[in-house]
This record gives structure tokens, C-alpha cells and sequence, in this order.
DNA sequence: GTCCGACATTCACACAGGTTAAGTTTGCAA
DNA sequence: TTGCAAACTTAACCTGTGTGAATGTCGGAC
């Protein structure tokens, strides 16, 4: 059984909203995304809701949860899902045949706690602007990477709403802040897209510094976890 | 060479304030907290500042520093602080020769990553007062455990002006808010020491849950691990 | 087409927490 | 014992963001 064949055999489809994993279950599977993106979140007893990380196509969800006894935290589906629900004993025979497997996910592992890092400093020191703003960089670098100059676009699959929840703003008060980054013309949000002009100008409203991608790193296990998970690569 | 001998050979003292790690270095130690409190931080641009992390006795600081080409966020002395700085090359044996040594950072590094998310809905959710309260908590529950019934007391070296940093307000409003939980016979601070009357008490102000701390999980993980990497890690 | 639900937008108003700037207390070194 | 810096308090005032509710818009189901 191959990675490739694994993940094709064990796909599967939630609907937008839909929970993989629930804070307190015992997670059982290792988790893949095919397509979508997935949310991980933690709710307070009375409802708040803060959106923890975001994860995307060819990123696995859930190493943590695989070790651990109890979810800390829940997984869904930021809108349609794809993803590939590798059970523990199978994913214990495929990391054990493929050791670069095991140093992949131990990679992906690192840059995910470093993205949470980057969204507490983000949550607990940026105004709204700059959070918003940021957060636009963050998902632009990790699907496209830096752009040497200029602009792009890429997916955006967040409502207003869930952008609120992940940057610990209200839904309305994020309305204002994208209509101001759009009357600044520094992004424009269309049918889940996002564009940006100039990502230099945007970058510096936000203070983006991308470092804690750790993007390019040339590492061996950085290599191989692009080409094992079948997502894009980094320079 | 064994390990309490290694942490005993390369200690090392600094004073309040000092760095042992800034963002953007490549860390070349494996550092260990031996007495005193560390905390990972990063900064703006502009000077404004988030506390992380806090790392306690016993706690290794770094051990994601160690497999990344730069660090993405800084490392300093809370206070006075007693650390050991095993390089890399011992720490690389040191690892190879104990299996169990490698088990245990492994599984200190997912608790890590637990509490940061836990950090980030702190910031993103709670108000000045769950803030402050759950950081209490935590600090408390993370040295003594939880407690059956009642109280007790703990070390507490955060200035208000830190635990300003930590919690994403101001100190000036941390005053407010420490004034309040005093006022309120939930908690007392004096001497560096934190006194909780009733813990049941302040953690329901706090809405903590202690679940993401996964105290008392330690074996099942270290089964896993072993499971999931062969009982050894990268280099 | 038209209906409907999901999203986005707008508005008026409220307040938690930020800002600035004094004090006051505490710890500790000389 | 004094002196000084770090830490903590207090106060007056301000603003960014939250609240609640109504309205507008768009895309898909039928």
C-alpha cells in the first residue's frame, strides 16, 4: 500500500460546517485534506468561538490529535471538504515503511506551531487592520508563496464571519476593515478569491513578516514533505 | 555521559530581561530550565510585544528552535534564571543513546502546542478578567496539578507589566483587573507567590477546562510516539 | 423566472479597554 | 539609614471595537 493509494482509498466528503473531530473525542484517524480547507477551533462554555488555525489542501490536520487521548480542540469544515481519514493502524504501517513520511509530518508539525504563535502576537498586539490584513498574507504565502514583486491572487474560502472568529474580531467590525482595505485598494474578496495588487503595500500595512513560514528552508524533511503530502512546492 | 549530568555540566545563569534566543538567530542549544521562568516572545515592528509562552522548571525552551534554520520568535529570562545549554552535537547523542529522552521532548513539545492554542482563544475570547483569571489557572495547574478540592499557592513571577504582555492588554488595565480578582477573594499576589482561596471558584470565572494541560497522559502518548516514529526521532 | 437562505452591508449607540500622566510603595544596594 | 529604580496604583479622558437590529444582494434550487 502506497501513500498515494492510501489517501486515495480513504477519502472522504463533509459538508461545509460539518465536524471531523470534537474537543474531548479520541481522535482515531490521521487526517489529509484533498480539497477545501479545514478549520481547527476551540469554543468557550458559552458559545464564543475562536477559529485556531486553518488548514490546507495537502497539509494533514491532526498529527496532535493523533498521540494525544483527548481532543484539545475540534476540527470542521470551512466549507466543502475532501479529505483522506488514514486509520491508526494503517498510518502506523504506512509511517513505519516510510520513514521520510514520519520526518515530513514532524516538519509540518513545526511550521503549524509556528503559525499559531504568529496568530496569538497577531490576536493579542495587531489593531484590526493589520489582523485582517496579515491573516490575508499568511493564507496568500502558503498557498503561492512569496511573489518576488508585484501582486497576485489565490483561494479565500472564508466568509466574513469565520475571518471574524479567527482573528477575534466582531462579523461587523471585520465588514468595516475589508471595505477599508478595499477603498485602499490594497485587496479585493470575490467569489472566493482573493486579490491582491500589490502584496509589498498590503505586507506593510499588516507588518507581515514571513519568516515564521520558514518558507524555502531547504531541509530534507521540507523537501520530502512536499512531495510526499502532493502539495505544491516551495523554492 | 547521562543526562542530569549534561544539564549540571552546561548550566548557565541570566538576568531579568536577557535573551537567549532572538528571532531571526539560528539556535544552536537544546536549553533546558533549571530554576526560574523563561518566556518565548515576539515583537512588531514598532516595539509591541507578545509574551507566547512561559517555560518552567524542568521544561525544555527549544526544542522546535532545534530543527529550524532560524528561530522565529525570541527567548528570555522572566527573572533571574538558571538554564542548561546542551549543544547541539551532545544533545544529538545524548537523544541517540536514550530513546525515552527523545519520547519525552516529543510529547512536551504536543502539550506545548496545546497550551498555545489554548493561549490563542484566551487572547481572541475572554475578557480582561478570564484573561487574567486563566492564565492563573493555568500557571497554577501546570506546577501543582489540579487540585482535588480547595486551594493552595504557587510560584508567580510575572510582573503586571509581563503578564500585561502575555494576556494582550495593557499593564495599566492588568492593574484594573488584579484589583478586581483581589477584590473579588480570588486570588492574592505578594512576594512572587500566587495564592488561590478556591480554585474551583476562580476557574470557573476563567471558564478554564483543563483538558488541553493533558495532565496524567504521559505513558499513552509515549506508547504512541513510539508507535508513530519507531522510538526515535530525526536528527 | 421566483423563492429562499446565506452573506454582506449599514446604522446608532454603548462600553471595555487603551492612553497619558501622575503619584506611591517596595526592594535592595551602598 | 538613605537613595534610587522598578513595580504598582490611581485618575481623567478617549477611542476602537462590540452590540443589536434592519436592509440589501447574490447564487442556487426548483
Amino acid at each position: 500500500m502506497t501513500w498515494e493509494a492510501s489517501l486515495a482509498r480513504n477519502a472522504r466528503d463533509y459538508l461545509k460546517g460539518a465536524d471531523l473531530v470534537r474537543e474531548g473525542e479520541r481522535p482515531a484517524a490521521l487526517r489529509v485534506v484533498l480539497s477545501g480547507w479545514a478549520q481547527k477551533y476551540k469554543q468557550l462554555p458559552d458559545g464564543r468561538r475562536q477559529i485556531l488555525a486553518l488548514v490546507l489542501p495537502g497539509q494533514s490536520c491532526d498529527l496532535d490529535l493523533f498521540t494525544v487521548a483527548r481532543a484539545d480542540h475540534s476540527l470542521s469544515a470551512v466549507r466543502r471538504l475532501a479529505v483522506a481519514e488514514i486509520g491508526r493502524q494503517e498510518a502506523v504501517a504506512l509511517l513505519d515503511q516510510c520513514p521520510n513520511l514520519a520526518q515530513a509530518l514532524c516538519w509540518s508539525e513545526i511550521v503549524t506551531a509556528a503559525i499559531q504563535r504568529e496568530w496569538t502576537i497577531n490576536i493579542g498586539q495587531r489593531n484590526a487592520i493589520e489582523r485582517v490584513a496579515q491573516l490575508m498574507c499568511e493564507l496568500f504565502a502558503r498557498q503561492r508563496g512569496m511573489p518576488a514583486s508585484g501582486g497576485g491572487e489565490c483561494d479565500f474560502l472564508l466568509t466574513q464571519w469565520q475571518l471574524a472568529e479567527a482573528t477575534g474580531l466582531t462579523q461587523v467590525h471585520v465588514n468595516r476593515t475589508v471595505q477599508e482595505l478595499r477603498r485602499r485598494c490594497a485587496v479585493e474578496l470575490r467569489n472566493l478569491r482573493l486579490y491582491i495588487p500589490d502584496f509589498a503595500e498590503l505586507a506593510a500595512l499588516a507588518a507581515f513578516n514571513p519568516g515564521y513560514l520558514h518558507l524555502g528552508e531547504v531541509d530534507l524533511a521540507a523537501d520530502r514533505a512536499a512531495s510526499l503530502f502532493g502539495g505544491r512546492e516551495q523554492g
